[in-house]
DNA sequence: CTATGTGAATGGATTCACAGCC
DNA sequence: GGCTGTGAATCCATTCACATAG
């Protein structure tokens, strides 16, 4: 990591093209130029090129980059290795959903506890966890040392619930509510909005 | 609609500001200055202003903007009057959460069916909604006049049932798999990669 | 005097193009 | 020769700043 001021969208592609390294380290390709690895995934090789350079260099001239040393490099960046905590707080349905997604292990994300105030469903098991009291994550969010929170209430809730969540010492947050949390810069929030992503889509094909 | 090439982040915060000025019309506020609703959604007032200017005329000089008026000219732009009908491709337990999902309802998006091509799941209610087989496809997007696909298969089975989509005549999918799907340029793709916005934010929070 | 609408300026990310190394 | 790494050029979005309208 040399540089500073690394843009958002560098690091999302860091992303991809360490899923792609991984497939075709399994495969037994050795080495990979970036004008390859960019085709495979529709960009520019100057892009993939610009992105790598961030951080070092990390390709030999004439011959491209290895593949299974850029991949390791790539999880050592994005810090692939090391496990995060998650919590999903609101059980509703998408939140139950999310708590049994199985994509997030292999990124290394490892859901520790789930919330809602529902008096149904606090003390009982949901996907496997026991659902806990909102009003316990100030308790449990620093006892387990989870960095990172799913919103998932309903709208209504979902800025208080974020206050909540701040005040526990939460790092992040996955919003899926519709709703503009507003916090302290110290809590880094990302939003997936789930109607205005089917909104903008319909725009475009009318 | 007076110009053409409108950026797609114009198109979504045209959604958010449809979103506040709803809020405020039933608040009873009448007038707003693009710089109070920007203030509300944290950006610049010349955001607004340039957003809206794609658009035509839409304010008065010296008071701001209607709010109602201009609440409808967007709900126009967008086509939120007009109901999109939607299909949900893979009902796991992201697909079924999504066919319980409210939130797009309040949009104009109506599921209509869902689809997988498990045994125990054809045929059967799933949500409200008959499950049918994944190879109906060809069939049910036509005859249901069906735009809009949320694709929620497994990773294995992403690129092949896109295919099928893109042969029953989908005009767009929203993607959940983390597969780039490689079809022709006329169906509009938009991803959403869960474990990718976590990857992101924990990168950040570092 | 207030607040819009917009051309011009700025800022950020992508792409080009080529010097430099393998 | 082949391909990286990187400043320079380009493209696109955001922000400024002000002439103009109410």
């Amino acid at each position: 990591m040399l540089k500073r001021n690394i843009p958002e969208k560098t690091i999302q592609r860091l992303l991809l093209y360490y899923r792609y390294l991984n497939f075709l380290g399994q495969q037994g390709t050795k080495n990979i130029s970036s004008k390859s690895l960019a085709d495979l995934m529709e960009i520019r090789d100057s892009q993939v090129r610009k992105d790598l350079s961030y951080f070092g260099r990390l390709g030999k001239r004439g011959s491209g980059y290895d593949v299974m040393a850029l991949r390791d490099k790539i999880a050592d960046i994005l810090g692939i290795a090391g496990e995060s905590k998650v919590c999903i707080v609101g059980m509703g349905s998408l939140g139950s959903a999310l708590a049994a997604y199985k994509g997030f292990g292999a990124l290394g994300f490892k859901i520790v506890s789930v919330f809602d105030n529902s008096k149904q469903k606090v003390g009982r098991k949901i996907r496997g966890h026991i659902c806990h009291d909102i009003d316990k994550l100030n308790k449990i969010v620093p006892r387990d040392d989870i960095d990172i929170a799913i919103l998932t209430v309903p709208a209504e809730a979902a800025n208080e619930t974020a206050i909540k969540l701040e005040q526990s010492g939460i790092k992040a947050i996955l919003n899926f509510t519709p709703v503009k949390l507003s916090l302290s810069k110290k809590v880094k929030i990302s939003n997936v909005d789930l109607a205005m992503e089917l909104k903008t889509l319909s725009f475009f094909i009318r």
